[in-house]
DNA sequence: GCAATTCCTAGTAAATTAGTAGTATAATAT
DNA sequence: ATATTATACTACTAATTTACTAGGAATTGC
């Protein structure tokens, strides 16, 4: 059950964002200094972010990332659904998964709850919850 | 945010032994077979549940296993975390996980609840729960 | 004694995770 | 123009974890 690197770094991205927000852009070395993550494995990270349309980016000398939205507008749910993949605790509750092995098994419902209050959860804390103090 | 073969297999298992409990101990066999989980490795997993005390075991012909206790005395979060080691989403809410980044970084919190939403989830179910059909 | 069964431990193939590495592209300062 | 600073993209890889497989010892009922 536990969470990957992928959806903690991208977290700990996105508040970094938004608490060293200046209006310029920040530098991939500036996070990864800061946050002590390799460079190279937080581009990637990044560059999955970028794609869902949460960063502006700049390329080029004084070029790097500022958040595209406000820190109350991301949910942690979809940061870390984006970075992971899903956080569905079981196959059958994703896409690709359709359990052939019963038509409902037993304990798909149990499943489908754990899913629920999970993403409940993580829906209901955004990014401006960590800049509190 | 996985929860693997492990703990699905033991829960599966359980309800298994809870359904077919006539008095009787089911051998293994009987339970791979209905279960369609491969012997040998059911057994490693019966194993575990087995050291857990949620068992009475009889080895030799006739042999096999039973529910030790009434199903609505096992909780499946006991069940999941005695297989999955622990259900905590991050190592640093772990026994092996010290965080020495930081004394209190700012997402433990946080990560914090999302462990209780779900501890709290599969500790509100027992193996009764699976029988009502 | 023999068949059926659990108990125990070691090995292993496949998948996933957590990165490294290299090069191309773009913007800016000089 | 060119050097510098930065992102963008893609391929590779080491380590770990997962999901088994395999073999034999111990136990019990008949």
């Amino acid at each position: 059950m536990k969470v990957s690197t992928k959806g903690r770094y991208a977290l700990r991205v996105m508040i970094d964002l938004a608490k060293n927000n200046d209006g310029n852009y920040t530098s991939l070395k500036d996070i990864a200094d800061r946050q002590q993550i390799s460079m190279k494995y937080l581009e990637q990270i990044i560059a999955i972010l970028n794609k869902a349309g949460y960063l502006n980016t700049a390329r080029g000398n004084l070029g790097g990332y500022k958040l595209s939205k406000k820190p109350e507008e991301y949910r942690v749910g979809d940061i870390l659904r984006v970075t992971e993949g899903s956080l569905a605790p079981i196959v059958c509750l994703t896409d690709e998964g359709h359990c052939d092995r019963q038509e409902k098994c037993t304990t798909y419902e149990f499943w489908e709850g754990l899913d629920k209050v999970v993403n409940e959860y993580v829906d209901s804390k955004t990014i401006a919850d960590f800049l509190k103090n």
